[in-house]
DNA sequence: CTGCATCCAATTCGATACTG
DNA sequence: CAGTATCGAATTGGATGCAG
């Protein structure tokens, strides 16, 4: 759970399930995120394999963040999860609303 | 992620798709974790309708904790995340040990 | 654009001791 | 057995501002 518990780290990797993204982008996905946070975790997942960086061709500000290989294996992981979640959270304001 | 994100509630979920467990049964398979952590992990995995409480036969101080029929919709997703993250340790582990 | 520095509030979690 | 009470350390993450 350490590696894709907190509030960011599961978001930041099934942001990455489509394609890779650079900051900017992962930034207004995961609105309000702040930099601070962002760059933490980004960098807490490239040490922990999960994810690679690329640095701009060039000399352009240009990173990209993409799931490494074996970053991918946990795609369907976080996608069922979510799928679970989503369920979940429809059942619980089902009963919120049959308590009253 | 709050759902079962921390330190212990996934573990308290996955410790519970086998059976039912008792107070003493769940603190001894999540060794170290102490009284008060887990009863309020519990307690909050029963706010959110994860598990559900029954509370002993008589006047016993007997206590059991299970999934609730929805928490049973989890187990998959738990137990293949866990799966995931083993898969993903041996992997770390070798990288440290080619690394020198 | 991509990030680092500083400061600060809230939360989490652990140790320890105690109760009916 | 199944918790509660108290205390404190450590971590997390948010706000804001600055820099190359």
């Amino acid at each position: 759970m350490e590696l894709i518990g907190g509030r960011w780290r599961g978001a930041i990797m099934a942001s990455l399930c489509g394609s890779p993204k650079r900051f900017v982008e992962l930034k207004s996905d995961l609105h309000p995120i702040t930099s601070r946070v962002l760059t933490k975790e980004l960098r807490y997942l490239e040490q922990n394999k999960l994810i690679i960086v690329e640095y701009g061709n060039g000399a352009k500000n240009a990173v990209c963040y993409a799931h490494s290989e074996h970053g991918k294996s946990c795609a369907p992981v976080i996608l069922q999860l979510r799928e679970w979640a989503v369920k979940h959270r429809k059942l619980m304001l089902e009963t919120l609303r049959t308590e009253h």
